[in-house]
DNA sequence: CCCCATTACGTAGCACGTAACAATG
DNA sequence: CATTGTTACGTGCTACGTAATGGGG
């Protein structure tokens, strides 16, 4: 048995038994990791992978065991190499971070940038993408982190801890009646809404909101993206609502929000990483700049919490930041545009 | 990196660094394995092993981390072949055990005799030891189950189970005085004592009993195997006390045990097994043989227990046999000499 | 002075690439 | 018929063994 092999399955298993695919994305010959495949499939006498006749189909219940197994070797080979590198230069390495589009674009630049300037010999690289998709990218090992407002409580694989809080805001243009006003549910609902899609920027709990209070308002774009929605309200199509982070007093000078947070609960910020990770130097530095509550300390304490529960505990003491505050903190506002 | 170089650091850090004991124990040669460490340590960065001159002299911290990293790793690919072959043949695979004297001698023997019946395919492979010795056997994954009194419940990386309890016998020549008496702890230090060295066959029991009474018996010979015993006390040496489940009705039908269960505290055997480890359907078949109370789906349940409290917590409702109520259960007494 | 790890070197095996082939949808 | 996995085959690398070298205790 060769770790490349269990590399191969691996990887096919992850790109829908496509073994071609797998070979383009491993820069290797399709040929070559098919060989392999059988050459394990006939030391370990089980087929990992059904075939029909030319095409692999599906795993095989063996199949499933054994790549769940080989799944957390190849992870502990990663681990090894973390700290082979820690040992050699703590301040070199690779940090990878999957986070959703409002993080990435309105809470994480300033962090990043003072990350980079810190260590500029560790290798950044950052994925964007949807909650769940990002969580799952966390849970496979594909990246160190995951910075998102939900999904990552999903995961039992994922500690998650919680970074900061902040509320949705709303957002009309200069000229708009509600400007100035503090407006109830029921008011705001008096006007066309254009806010995020299920599923992204907490949208969840404006629906419940709306909901708990009986009212059906007519929402009439939804988005991933705040730059998006912030759009459609200068064209007059509706009132935005939209995360408080994605309002620049600068650049949406245009814009004007109404404080609604009384209104809605909370969103938290988490940040979350794949139990067994190991936590390299730089990577402890980079939540607790992220996050100044979460120091190496309570970070390490949270890997050992195995379930949800513990993990509440150990941070239900802690007094969370909200998003405006802690921006004054980092000290500016980074990746503002132009 | 590859798996043999993570094999070799591991086998050379369990063999006192001495690569050449290693080669030899591995079938391979010296210079082999010397490299292979090296091009591992290049490729990582770090050293493993910390050299003077041209010896090997520590383990460096890197190292430290690494060879555990390593050796779960190595685990993994074991656990990864057990499932291969579970898949494959149910019935075939191996089956390595590692039991104390007394448990090998008189208690294992009729379980191993029925096991081979039913598995003529499972290559059975035992070692005997020390209660410490086999105990880290199971722990470092050298062996699938430990079977010992004692132990067991040092090592944390053991699922410990209980099987079934057992008293001390105290164990006389024929004409002996204390026949057919029921005599007290009083009695018995009256006479010199011929038992099992300390950290075998309970004596820590038989020491706290008498240590409780106040009484310091005149122990004149030790060791660690029932047999022995019984040859002194057949010389005259003084009265033995050793485990009801050395005493043979029938070989050792010159000698009388005199029932003295009341004055000591029980022991316990037990099955340990590594936290992961892969169980085939023969090992579950195997404990459940020993231990009929340990079915399949309560040793499922210990697996999941991660620590010593939960675990007994999961065995206090169990009512153990004692050992000779489950003699009968096997029907008969295997292994018994010519 | 013995033991042991490293270096040097030759070889056999194997992983991987290219090209041709087969089977599937 | 296009896509995909398997077979065939050649080659360059490398793991491993033998022999020689050099340091330590």
């Amino acid at each position: 048995m060769k770790l490349q092999q269990l590399r191969y399955i691996w990887e096919v298993a992850h790109h829908d038994l496509n073994v071609s695919a797998t070979a383009q994305s491993l820069y290797t010959s399709q040929p070559g990791i098919s060989k392999q495949i059988r050459l394990l499939e006939d030391e370990l006498g089980v087929e990992v992978f059904a075939r029909s006749g030319k095409h692999l189909t599906r795993v095989t219940p063996a199949g499933e065991s054994i790549l769940e197994k080989a799944g957390e070797i190849l992870r502990k080979v990663e681990t090894i190499k973390q700290v082979a590198q820690e040992f050699s230069n703590e301040r070199a390495g690779t940090l990878t971070i999957a986070a959703t589009h409002s993080l990435a674009r309105y809470a994480l630049p300033p962090v990043i940038r003072a990350f980079r300037e810190r260590y500029p010999e560790v290798r950044l690289r950052m994925y964007q993408g949807g909650p769940m998709q990002i969580a799952e990218m966390a849970a496979d090992g594909g990246v160190d982190f995951a910075v998102a407002t939900e999904g990552l409580e999903l995961f039992g694989d994922l500690v998650a801890m919680p970074c900061f809080w902040w509320s949705p805001t709303l957002l009309v243009p200069a000229s708009h009646p509600l400007v100035g006003r503090t407006p109830s549910l029921e008011e705001i609902a008096e006007y066309p809404l254009v806010t995020y899609m299920l599923g992204h920027g907490g949208r969840a709990r404006l629906d419940d909101a709306f909901m708990h209070h009986g009212i059906a308002p007519d929402v009439v774009f939804t988005a991933t993206d705040s730059e998006v929605i912030k759009t459609y309200v200068r064209l007059g199509t509706g009132v935005g609502i939209i995360s408080e982070m994605a309002y620049d007093s600068v650049v949406d000078r245009d814009l004007v929000t109404v404080d609604v947070s009384r209104l809605f609960s909370p969103s938290v910020a988490m940040i979350g990483a794949r139990y067994g990770t190991f936590v390299r130097a730089y990577m402890f530095d980079f939540i607790e700049t992220f996050a100044p509550h979460l120091t190496r300390e309570l970070v390490e304490q949270a890997f050992l919490r195995r379930n949800r529960s513990e993990l509440v505990e150990l941070f239900s003491e802690l007094e969370l930041p909200r998003h405006a505050d802690r921006l004054a903190a980092v000290g500016e506002v980074a990746g503002r545009p132009g």
